[in-house]
DNA sequence: ACATTTGTCAACCATTTGGTTAAACTAAGT
DNA sequence: ACTTAGTTTAACCAAATGGTTGACAAATGT
C-alpha cells in the first residue's frame, strides 16, 4: 500500500503547502509545519520537492494559475464591457470566500521578489490587455463609454474589486464592522462596484 | 564621545528598522540587519527596544501613525466632497514616493496578525467615518451627489489609491510597461481618479 | 577624586531551521 | 525467493537567529 500512495503524498504536500504558504507567506512559512498539517514526515517534503524555495514556487505558480483565468474574464472574454464588469465583480466575491488569501500572497510575494513573474509571462494564458484594449477604443470612438485608457480602466477594475479584501483588517477598523457586518459590506458591493465603475464610464 | 550619542542611536536604530521592517516584513526582518544598518552593535537593539516584537511594534506605530493623517483629510476636513477627493489623490503620490512600502506594510502585517490594530483604535487621530458620513447623507439629500454609502464611497477611494502601487509588479506585468511607463501611468492618476470618482458620483 | 549610572561591544548561548543521510519498508517484476 | 526501484522514517547536522552576559568606557553626580 505504499506504491499507492505515492501521487497522493505528493498532493497532500501540495495542499499543506499551500495553505501555510498562502496565509504566512514564504518568509512565515515552516517546513515542519507544512509536514505536520500534511500529516507525513518532513523529509517527504524535500523528497518530492527538494527545497523550500521549489515548494513555494510550486505553490505560487499553482496560486496564480487559478487567479489568472479570473482575470482573463474581463480581458478576452466576448461580452460587452458593461457585461464583464458586472460579471466579474458579482464573479470575484464567490472566488475570494474559496481562496481568500490568494490575491494577497500573490501581491505580497510579487512585491518580496519582483523578479519571479517574469517566468509566468511566457506563459500563455498570462493575462494580456490586447483585445480589452481594442474593445475599449472601439467603444469610445462608438460613443459607448467616455474616453478613458484600458489601462486605467482595468487597474481602476482591479483596484475596487480586489483591495478591499485585501485590506479587510484596515477596513473593519475604519468602518467599525464586525466579520459579518463586513461580509455584508462585501457583499453589496457586488452590485455597487459594478453600478460605480458604469457610471463612471457610460455616455449620459 | 559616547553618551552624546545616546539619542542618536535610538533614532539611528528606528530609521533602520523602518527600513528594513517595511521592505521585509516582520518575519523577513534580521535583526543581523537592522543592526548593521544602523551601524550599531546587534546588543543595542536589545538594549533600546528589548525584542525584535517591540521593535517592530515602534515601526509599525510609527507608520500608522504616518498614514492615518493623510486619511483624515478625507474624513475630517472641511472642504467639499469633491474637493477632498482631488486632493487626497494627487497628495497620495506624493506621499508614496516618500514611502513606498508603507500601505503595504501596513496592510501586510495587519493580515498577519489582525488584533494589533485595535491597540491603535482608542488613539485619538485614528481614522473615523463619522464626521464624513454625514457629509455624504448631506450632500445625497441636498442632491449634489447620487446616492451611495459613505462606507463605500471611502472604501472605493482608497482602493483606487492605494491598491495600484500595492500591486506595483502585477500591473507592470499586466500593462507590460517598464518602470518609467508605469511611474507615467500611476502620475497619469493624479487626475485620471479623481475624475473617475466624481463621474461616478456626480449627478449629471 | 570617586562612585554611580549609562552606553557600547565582543563573545556566547539555546533554540530553531532548512536540509541530509542511511537504513527500513513496500510493491512489483523476474 | 530475489532483485530492484520507489517510498518513508528517525536521527542527525550545520548554519542562522533572537537574545544574554560581562567587561569596559564615558559621562554625571557628589
Amino acid at each position: 500500500m505504499k506504491k499507492t500512495k505515492d501521487e497522493n503524498t505528493e498532493e497532500q504536500i501540495l495542499d499543506a503547502a499551500k495553505s501555510i504558504f498562502q496565509s504566512k507567506g514564504m518568509d512565515g512559512a515552516r517546513m515542519q509545519e507544512i509536514a505536520d498539517k500534511a500529516k507525513i514526515n518532513k523529509s517527504m517534503l524535500h523528497y518530492y520537492y527538494r527545497s523550500k524555495q521549489l515548494l513555494f514556487e510550486a505553490v505560487f505558480k499553482n496560486a496564480f494559475s487559478l487567479l489568472a483565468p479570473q482575470l482573463n474574464t474581463i480581458l478576452n472574454d466576448d461580452s460587452t464591457i458593461e457585461d464583464k464588469i458586472k460579471n466579474f465583480t458579482s464573479n470575484y466575491i464567490a472566488f475570494i470566500i474559496k481562496y481568500p488569501y490568494l490575491p494577497s500572497f500573490i501581491i505580497q510575494e510579487l512585491n518580496r521578489n519582483p523578479t519571479f513573474i517574469l517566468k509566468l509571462k511566457d506563459n500563455k494564458g498570462f493575462p494580456n490587455l490586447k483585445k480589452f484594449n481594442k474593445q475599449v477604443d472601439h467603444d469610445i470612438k462608438k460613443g459607448l463609454i467616455k474616453p478613458i485608457s484600458a489601462e486605467q480602466l482595468f487597474i481602476n477594475i482591479l483596484a475596487l474589486n480586489i483591495f478591499p479584501f485585501m485590506a479587510k483588517p484596515l477596513i473593519m477598523a475604519f468602518t467599525n464592522t464586525d466579520n459579518e457586518a463586513y461580509k455584508q459590506l462585501m457583499e453589496n458591493r457586488k452590485t455597487e462596484v459594478s453600478n460605480f465603475i458604469i457610471n463612471s464610464i457610460k455616455l449620459s
